[in-house]
DNA sequence: CTCTTTGAGGTTACCGGTAACGTCGTCATA
DNA sequence: TATGACGACGTTACCGGTAACCTCAAAGAG
């Protein structure tokens, strides 16, 4: 009656008289075992109910881990948060598992991270960001393994990229705005900590201006972090600036709605006195009295493309270096 | 010059002149060295860029791994993202890694996502749900680590549990509705995969109207996921069946905020003619033209208080069970 | 002055898989 | 019949730390 609590694979090749190389061979679904022994050695693996050791597995000759470092700006944001769930069941069904973390859009938080993530010994590194140190550069040289930049396709691309433009999404709602007639139009931003990828949809949006020969009317870009909040005292304080506006293009949807929320409050008409864009896509977007032109993002099929594209780079499969993801302006009702 | 990329513990021993065992000691700040060997170990790790390998620590004798398993219902959530954050950051510091998960409410989908940490040998385990399959507890108990229970108070812990009660914060908003003279309260609600706590707050908010003698007018409890949606269609719905309301009390403020947009639409004033309370403290709920009257949770005391809970029974320092995080009723000004 | 304790290290074995390589029998082919 | 290729395994070494145990000198106790 010996008691094991954890069977090991040395335990299944012994009371099946093989050698424990065997039993690897066939779980790991490697050649070189018959369809007999196959049988046998699955069968008394869910007898003994075996459990694998993925550390034992991860330790050994490199090549073997099936861990996936995957750093994203915040974990509050929805917008990530469904990114990354579905890096997780996608990766999971493909046999590799996940260590997230956040950089808050600090690239000296990601490198630390980096570092971090690093002592384990990944098969693969998950990036969602558009500046690196030069610290996280070395260090993913030195680490070896394939890396995948999702999100923003801009920067060029270390080793593999999967996301979409932000500057082209900025472009195309400046367009969309101008064909809706709208001339005098401003931009409310945040900052948070730079580096933000909503920046650069302002800088297409400049430049979808500029293409129609129009320019920006007045712009209000806080230091603090985009939200609610940021929006709706953004709009407050441009508006005191300038009150000859037809139109605003926010940051975010969250800011829009804090924006909405403003004009509302001030009896501002929208859209007849003022033309409202979000992006983001965001589900409140829609139950809005009006339903808010904004750009949505499709965070599965990303995070579902993106980890498919990282595992074929793992196997050795050939894979496109950058995959361009599709977003979609919702025209809404508010432009 | 040979170029190792990767010096380990040996290379630094044999450049000291030293065992590796006394790196090794030193480095964990373990005892049986010199204050000299110290400083000459600090400074040649400095110098050689040393990365600690930590699958090799954790796969070595049992207690050694610093991975930490995190499981909570959704990664959508601003609410467990929060959390998450906080936990990430203060285990971080501590000197833990951990591995995330999601369940959506699903049991099951925990036990598998266990089975899959299991495999990796973690250090403890931290939970956010309700109820456990047999399998998890089973699981549980076979790998013998701490085991963390956060968000919900009400189930019998297995070990720690870190959380307020949903049910008393049901009941204090039951009070408060009462208390501003509302009488005729209706409830709407979601139960997305079942084992919401969103239930537990209704279950207290029942209680809390019997307490003071009065009962719920009428519920709606959608079977689909909580959301802005839900929460417009839930008001929609249960006003056609009963239109003589003078408060909803929602699952949460996403929900309310729904049911706001559906009410102001239809010239419900707010708080005039309808009361509307929901839960979770959002960001948004604030800057609504009324603030929302919820209740606010502080995710990220919870997640700082859990890690550190963790970590002391890790250590096996003395700590409370169980340890309540106070939750707070935001009054805002729609009841 | 001897005996014991203590601090500061060194040695060894081991964790549980996996790559690399070796072995042995079988079968087709020259 | 000799030969060689191939399938189906077994053997060995190793990944990089860590616990457990051992050693040895110096300090303190009696």
């Amino acid at each position: 009656m010996e008691k094991r609590p954890k069977p090991g694979l040395e335990d299944i090749a012994r009371n099946l008289g093989v050698s424990k190389m065997t039993i690897s061979r066939v779980l790991r679904g490697a050649s070189g075992f018959s369809e007999a022994t196959r049988e046998k050695v699955l069968q008394e693996v869910e007898r003994t109910g075996y459990l694998p050791n993925r550390l034992a597995a991860a330790f050994g000759p490199s090549g073997t881990s099936t861990l996936i470092g995957v750093c994203v700006p915040r974990l509050t944001s929805p917008l990530f948060g469904s990114v990354l769930e579905s890096l997780n069941l996608t990766l999971a069904r493909l046999g590799y598992q996940t260590m997230i973390g956040s950089h808050n859009q600090l690239p000296d938080e990601e490198e630390i991270w980096l570092r971090t993530l690093a002592s384990w010994k990944p098969a693969a590194v998950m990036l969602a960001s558009r500046v690196h140190t030069k610290g996280t550069i070395r260090l993913l040289r030195d680490m070896g393994v394939p890396v995948a930049e999702i999100w923003d396709l801009t920067t060029k691309p270390i080793d593999l990229a999967i996301g979409f433009s932000h500057f082209d999404d900025g472009l195309e709602m400046a367009r969309c705005m101008s064909a809706a007639g709208r001339k005098k139009i401003g931009y409310v931003g945040a900052l948070g900590n730079r580096n933000t990828s909503g920046h650069l949809r302002y800088q297409g949006f400049l430049r979808g201006l500029s293409e129609i020969g129009a320019t920006l009317a007045v712009e209000e870009i806080l230091k603090d972090q985009p939200g609610f909040y940021a929006g709706y005292y953004g709009t407050e304080t441009m508006l005191a600036r300038n009150n000859d506006l037809d139109a605003i293009y926010y940051h975010d949807d969250e800011m829009a709605i804090g924006g909405l929320a403003y004009l509302t409050k001030n009896g501002v008409r929208v859209p007849e006195d003022m033309g409202v864009a979000g992006w983001g896509g965001m589900e409140a977007a829609s139950i809005l009295p009006r339903r808010l032109t904004t750009t949505a993002i499709p965070t599965t099929r990303l995070g579902k493309i993106a980890a498919e594209a990282l595992v074929s780079r793992l196997r050795g499969d050939p894979i496109e270096d950058v995959t361009i993801i599709q977003t979609r302006l919702v025209p809404g009702s508010t432009i």
